[in-house]
DNA sequence: AGAATTTACTAGGACATCCAACTAGTTTTA
DNA sequence: TAAAACTAGTTGGATGTCCTAGTAAATTCT
């Protein structure tokens, strides 16, 4: 699925990571497999997702923001709100809405009565391609589509203790 | 936590989302709430891992070939092995051991016996340095230390069904 | 043996993410 | 109201990851 680097492996190398760790008598053996585990999750899913928005030009944080404006009731946020929603660093927002802007999927206005802000408002081109690439991402089930609801549901849960822990709600 | 992005959010975004999302009769709202969650536990432990780390001048991804390389037999891959073990591209492996080398943590050396390979050999300075890496890991159990063991083993359980699924095991 | 194919690694380029520092506009304070 | 403090974004720099393409060496095939 990955070319160039080591398709089909037949055994959990997360596992056997693990194991060594044990052997070995070091600590956090444990918290070591979930991290790695969570690593190797975050990049089977990521290149699946980006591999389904390639057709439509679009990446996954390229996706998530302009879903993100399009669910706006104006149609447009300033690029703080994008961030604190998408919890991502500023400089990743402006990265996103200017590449966003330049394939003319969104238009960076000045806000009307802060100076300071942008707004980010998306344009009728870039509501037709985050529809097409919603209908895509239902289609491949954002990269889940070989696990059952149930699991995705226990994935969710089950990190959900993680972020709560981390202070995310 | 993490400044410049909206710390402290008090309710669960990713839950949101999904009210949003099923609100509009959108499929796949499950699988994109465990998408997303699989993407921000995967921020917030790097996150976690990288700062613990930093004291070393490492970086999750040296620290993880560091590791590979100290825990083989002749303390000593060829660079195809570990890219092969850490499931990365070969590029990422090259970047990520030309800078070990350039820190002094490794060298890189002609394969006896295969022309085309290379090999990384760790150093002293390099085991000093990963032996206290992981000490430290061991200490913040790698970003994971407000969850519990159990939690953890569920972690890497649950995503073991989606690695499977894709083929890693 | 010699040609064709495969394998190992690197160079250059595209993206994404974060941090530090800077500009400009807004709000708070004295 | 003028100065101080804060907020919104951007620029520049460092990392990491992947892809494409290219070089060199080993293996396979005829």
């Amino acid at each position: 699925m990955v070319p160039g680097m080591g398709d089909h492996v037949d055994k959990d190398l997360i596992a056997e990571a693990k194991r060594n760790w044990d052997r070995r008598g070091w600590d956090a053996s444990t918290a070591m497999a979930a991290a790695t585990s969570i690593t190797r999750a975050h990049q089977i899913v990521l290149a699946r997702i980006n591999q389904g928005l390639a057709p439509f030009g679009l990446t996954f944080s390229r996706y998530e923001a302009l879903v993100l404006i399009s669910l706006s009731r104006q149609g447009a946020l300033p690029m703080g709100k994008i961030g604190e929603r998408l919890q991502v660093h500023p400089t990743s927002v402006t990265n996103t809405i200017n590449r966003l802007d330049s394939d003319g999927l969104v238009t960076k206005e000045a806000h009307p009565t802060d100076g300071r802000a942008t707004l980010a408002t998306i344009t009728t081109k870039g509501r037709e391609v985050v529809d097409d690439a919603t209908a895509a991402m239902g289609a491949i089930r954002f990269g889940l589509s070989d696990i059952d609801d149930a699991t995705a549901h226990q994935i969710t849960d089950t990190l959900g203790v993680l972020r709560s822990a981390a202070g995310d709600f």
